[in-house]
DNA sequence: CGGGTTTGACCGGCGC
DNA sequence: GCGCCGGTCAAACCCG
C-alpha cells in the first residue's frame, strides 16, 4: 500500500547523490562506496548477500538507515566484545566507541552527547590533549606530566570503498599529520585532520590487506562548517554532497542552530523522515571491518 | 614564503 | 615493570 505513495513521494525517490556521478567527480566512485557495518548479530542490511552494500542502495533501502550498527543508548556494551576474539593480532580488544560508552558508565557525570558535540566544542577533546605542547617548543615531553583524564574520543564511523585511489576526496580539504604502518598489513595508515580552524574531525586511511581493492576511510567527528570552496571550480554548496560525509552528518549530525547549517544539512532530514529515530551509529575497529573485506570477498568470488 | 607532507620520536593505554 | 602498539607531535623537507 505504501508502495505507490512511496514512488511518488519525493523524499522516497530523493536521491541526493544525483548529479553526482563519474563525470561530475570522476576522481569519487560513489557507487562503489561500501556503507560498513558493524558486527552486529544479525546482519544489519538485512536481505542483502553481503555485510555491505553499495551506497546508493542503501540510500533506497527504507530500513538501511533504521538499523544501527551499534546503538549507542543501548545498555550492554559486550555487544560486539566477543567478536573480537576473530581480531588475532589486535590487543585493542574493545572498541574505542564501547570505550566511550564504558567511560561514562563509569563516569555518570560526563553526558553522553559530549562526544558528539563538536559544533560548539568540537576541539574540546583535542585541546584537551594538547594543553601541554601549544606552538611553544616544549621538547620536555619527558617531564612528569599530571596525569590527564582518560581522552573522550570522537563518535566514528568508517566506510569501505571500493576503489583504486588511495586518497579520496570528500569536499573537505585535510591535512596529514601521520602515517604509521599497520601491523600485518603492507598499506600503512595515513592520518588526517581537517585544516578548517576549530574543526578537530579527523579521518584515518587505510587499505585493506585482504582486500586491496578496498579502501578504509574512518571518520571521527564531525565538520562545524561547509565544505569550501572546492576543487575545479565547484562550489559544494551541502556538506552532505559527498557519500562519506552525508553518512557523517547522518549518524552524528551536527549540533549547530546556524540556519545556514540546517539548511545545508536537508539531507539529514531526509533520513530523519525515513525512520525519524536519531541513532547513533558507531563504527568498529579494523580486524572487524577486515573479517567483514575478507568474508565479503569470499561470498563474491567465483 | 606559506601550506602541506614525510618521518622518526614520543606518549600513553593495555596486556602479560 | 616491560614491551607492544595506536595515535600524535614536530622538525625537516617539499612544492607551487
Amino acid at each position: 500500500m505504501s508502495s505507490s505513495n512511496e514512488k511518488n513521494d519525493p523524499l522516497y525517490n530523493y536521491d541526493p547523490f544525483q548529479g553526482f556521478n563519474s563525470s561530475t567527480f570522476p576522481f569519487f566512485d560513489y557507487n562503489n562506496l561500501l556503507v560498513y557495518s558493524q558486527a552486529a548479530p544479525t546482519p544489519p542490511f538485512q536481505g542483502l548477500d553481503s555485510s555491505y552494500m553499495n551506497f546508493t542502495d542503501c540510500l533506497h533501502d527504507q530500513n538501511c538507515f533504521s538499523r544501527p550498527f551499534f546503538d549507542m543508548s543501548g545498555s550492554s556494551s559486550d555487544v560486539v566484545a566477543p567478536v573480537h576474539d576473530n581480531i588475532s593480532n589486535s590487543k585493542q580488544t574493545v572498541d574505542d566507541s564501547v570505550r566511550i560508552k564504558i567511560d561514562n558508565t563509569e563516569n555518570p557525570s560526563t553526558p553522553n552527547s559530549s562526544v558528539s558535540s563538536p559544533s560548539n566544542g568540537g576541539t574540546a577533546v583535542e585541546d584537551s590533549s594538547k594543553t601541554n605542547k601549544g606552538s611553544e617548543h616544549e621538547k620536555s615531553k619527558k617531564v612528569n606530566k599530571p596525569k590527564k583524564e582518560r581522552q573522550q574520543r570522537e563518535p566514528r564511523f568508517a566506510f569501505l570503498t571500493k576503489t583504486e585511489i588511495d586518497v579520496l576526496e570528500d569536499g573537505y580539504r585535510w591535512r596529514k599529520y601521520g602515517q604509521k604502518a599497520v601491523k600485518n598489513s603492507p598499506y600503512p595508515r595515513s592520518y588526517y585532520r581537517c585544516t578548517t580552524q576549530k574543526c578537530g574531525v579527523k579521518k584515518r586511511v587505510e587499505r585493506s590487506f585482504q582486500d586491496p581493492s578496498v579502501v578504509i576511510t574512518t571518520y571521527e567527528g564531525s565538520h562545524n562548517h561547509h565544505i569550501p570552496t572546492t576543487l575545479r571550480g565547484n562550489n559544494i554548496t551541502s556538506s552532505a554532497a559527498f557519500p562519506h560525509e552525508f553518512l557523517a552528518h547522518y549518524f552524528f549530525p551536527s549540533t549547530s542552530n546556524h540556519q545556514e547549517d540546517q539548511n545545508s544539512m536537508q539531507h539529514q532530514s531526509v533520513a530523519l523522515h525515513q525512520h525519524q529515530q536519531q541513532q547513533q551509529l558507531q563504527v568498529s575497529d579494523y580486524g572487524l571491518l577486515h573479517n567483514l573485506v575478507s568474508s565479503s570477498t569470499r561470498k563474491q568470488a567465483p
